[in-house]
DNA sequence: ATACCTGCAAATGTTTTGCGACTAA
DNA sequence: TTAGTCGCAAAACATTTGCAGGTAT
């Protein structure tokens, strides 16, 4: 897989910033954007030192840290606790719908909700930048099996 | 203050478990629902420790969990990454609406969103439980002072 | 009496930071 | 050359747990 235009949301991130690339930051990035989605720190470190041994855990939380701040990934924090990151280039915007019983996660989207969101940001006077919708539930598989 | 109500929901709750009463139970949850809404449980501890010195916050986080269990409140978790105590009781299902400047939390509701929702769910076939909406944006007041 | 409860300290799990050596620009 | 970067270990946090003594039922 190549991800090129991502690899140059970063570089170009970086050169504006006056930081610098690096082997590690490409390897990041490139495990990053292979792996599933909503993928925690530990999972990709677990990945990456595999191929890359030497390492270092704050590496991987410092790139990710990077990637959301170039706007590559952004954080999501389902109720589990755990810091997962979301990869967001060519994704759009989409909300959650979690199974509370395996864990499952599909992405939906209604734009009426998004336009509803908004006339209720705009009705108490705020600005909307962006939002999280979760919706837990059961999820077809589970109800099957009546575990619930 | 009274809390009668939140007070009888508990002891019923502790009856029902085998569990027992006991000052701080009942200090903590007069605290807490005296609080501020979306506190955490460190922020609690400092408000408890004031008229009660000799407070553990183990015993804060494990009365936080008891107050969650018996109904009485419900964890919230925002993008800062802390755990807030939302109180439940006299309190209808909400979203939020968050100064993504200030912090400053709004609750709104939206009847035809909620509609939507479930709309979703029964399209992926799920049984919606419960959901999370937070929509982060710029109140009036900090759009004002041009802080964004 | 018997569980449960408490405060404390230690343990846990996750994320951040200081540091000396290294490396990209 | 000179910042930024790396891996490591230590630190920082938030939360949980083990324990020995205390307390509600």
């Amino acid at each position: 897989m190549s991800f090129e235009e991502e690899k140059k949301i970063l570089t170009d991130y970086i050169q504006r910033n006056n930081l610098k690339i690096s082997g590690q930051k490409l390897k990041i990035l490139d495990s990053f954007l292979s792996s599933k989605k909503h993928i925690t720190a530990e999972e990709l470190y677990g990945i990456i030192k595999k191929k890359h041994k030497s390492i270092g855990i704050a590496t991987v939380y410092r790139t990710l840290k990077l990637l959301c701040d170039s706007g590559i990934c952004r954080i999501l924090k389902l109720d589990d606790g755990v810091t997962r990151y979301e990869a967001l280039y060519g994704h759009e915007h989409h909300d959650h719908l979690i199974c509370a019983n395996c864990g499952k996660v599909v992405e939906v989207y209604d734009k009426k909700i998004e336009e509803l969101q908004l006339k209720i940001a705009k009705k108490h006077h705020f600005i909307l930048k962006n939002h999280r919708l979760d919706m837990y539930g059961i999820c077809s598989e589970c109800k099957k099996k009546r575990i619930s």
